[in-house]
Parts: C-alpha cells; structure tokens; sequence
DNA sequence: AACACTGTCAACCGCGTCTCT
DNA sequence: AAGAGACGCGGTTGACAGTGT
C-alpha cells in the first residue's frame, strides 16, 4: 500500500498565491530543482511535494513561453501527435517554452474542435472516420494510457510493438508510415552522439533517489529534422 | 440584470516506472 | 528478489471568465 505524497491534513490547495510562489522561486533559484518531497518543508511551503514541482513546471519556470500557439507549433503538435498519441510529455519537448499540461489543455480545448470541424478525427487523424475505439482521449492507448506512455519512453522496442499491437486492435489506425507530409523523420532508439535529444537534463541539484534515473542505459527517443 | 451554458486552464489524483536498500 | 520511496506522466476536475438568451 503506498503512503500518501504527503500529509494531506497540513497542506494547502488549490490556487497558488504570490507569496507561495516567491518562496518557491527564491527556493529553486538558490538550491535548484529536484528532490521535491523534502522542498515544500524547506522552502517554508504548505504544500506537497508533487504540487510545487507542478507549479515550477508548467508556471514558475523562466523558460517557459505561455501565450498563444503560432500555427508551426499547432501544425507540430498535430503532426506529433498522429505519430505519438497522447504523449503529451514528448510532444512538448519538441516545443520550446511549452509544458505537457499546456500542449494537452491546448489539444483538448482547441486543435480537437479544430480537427473535427475540419472533419478529421481528433483520435486517428483521419479524414471523416468514425470513432473506432471507444477511448475518445486516449487514441493509441489501449486499457492504461499511462502505462503505454512510459512504455514509450523508456522501452523503445517494446513500445513500438504495443503501438503496434493498438493499431491492430482498434482497426485501421493511422501508422508512422502512413503519415503524409510529415517530415519528421521520428525514430527511437538508444543514446548516440547525435541531433536533437528529448531528453531530460541530469539535475545536478538532484538527490541521490532520481539522479540514476537516466543512466545510459535509457533509451532515448531522438527526433531528426 | 440575471441566469444558464460553454470554454479555458491551473491544479489535483492515481498509477507506472525507476532507483535504492 | 522484494519492498519502499520518489518522480513523472496522463486523465480528470473544478473554478473562473466569457458568451448567449
């Protein structure tokens, strides 16, 4: 049985205020990111751990780019995501001062109606295609969306075969190869002196429980272009 | 003006994975 | 090998704003 994140009855919720996010910013600024289970204690915050690294990620962070999408980052993530599904991680770190939470919000409330109005289905990319499988959001995922999204990151090989194996369950869906224009030249595979990785950067603040955690036996998923 | 409806997005939740012991 | 702890991800929720009636 796995304990709560955290002690539910001293945390806050909810909406961050602006002292809470200055505590959190002067706290990253001076120690770094990483261990988030020990930050909230000693940066002086009453949340948990998993809401402040939330907060940093997809608010706080000086990199990030808000605002609306131009139309090569919407015609990226489409393309992304009619190869990727629902990998919002991996479709974000294609794009640059965007964050998984905000690619998915941007998908669901905007380029899902976009598509449909187009009439191409959001969950295959095809054009005028009923709904085949009945997990409307999540279009390559069969039973755990998320298990099969960290297939895909971490096991490479296998993760292709259960996008694979999803393909063949829900019927006709659209496969890598069958991408048209796409441009993208997606492949994965293992770590290689090679172009643009997506891939997380090692913390050097990290603590000891994370910092193995992409030795060089992870696979990596390249993207050429 | 008041209410209902709809859209947006920040935040939460639960689970999978990885690493360490 | 097994269990615990921590992180990261995707799905979902709920508050708020905008729009329509």
């Amino acid at each position: 049985m796995r304990k709560p994140c955290c002690d539910k009855r001293d945390t806050n919720k909810g909406a961050w205020s602006k002292q809470e996010d200055q505590k959190l910013i002067d706290y990253i600024r001076k120690h770094g990111e990483g261990c988030w289970r020990t930050l909230p204690q000693a940066a002086g915050l009453l949340r948990c751990g998993k809401s402040c690294r939330l907060r940093w990620i997809n608010y706080l962070r000086p990199d990030l780019k808000r605002g609306n999408f131009a139309e090569d980052e919407e015609d990226l993530i489409i393309k992304l995501h009619a190869l990727l599904g629902n990998r919002w991680s991996l479709i974000a770190g294609r794009l640059p001062g965007r964050t998984d939470n905000e690619v998915k919000n941007y998908w669901n409330s905007h380029l899902r109606r976009k598509l449909l109005k187009m009439g191409i289905d959001p969950n295959n990319h095809r054009l005028n295609h009923s709904i085949r499988c009945s997990t409307a959001q999540a279009p390559y995922n069969n039973a755990s969306s998320s298990a099969t999204s960290s297939t895909l990151k971490v096991r490479a090989p296998s993760s292709l075969k259960s996008h694979a194996d999803n393909e063949k369950e829900c019927g006709d869906r659209i496969s890598p190869d069958e991408v048209p224009d796409l441009n993208l030249d997606l492949a994965i595979s293992f770590p290689s002196p090679s172009p643009v990785k997506v891939e997380k950067e090692p913390n050097p603040t990290k603590c000891k429980a994370e910092s193995g955690s992409l030795s060089a036996q992870s696979p990596t998923l390249l993207l050429f272009r």
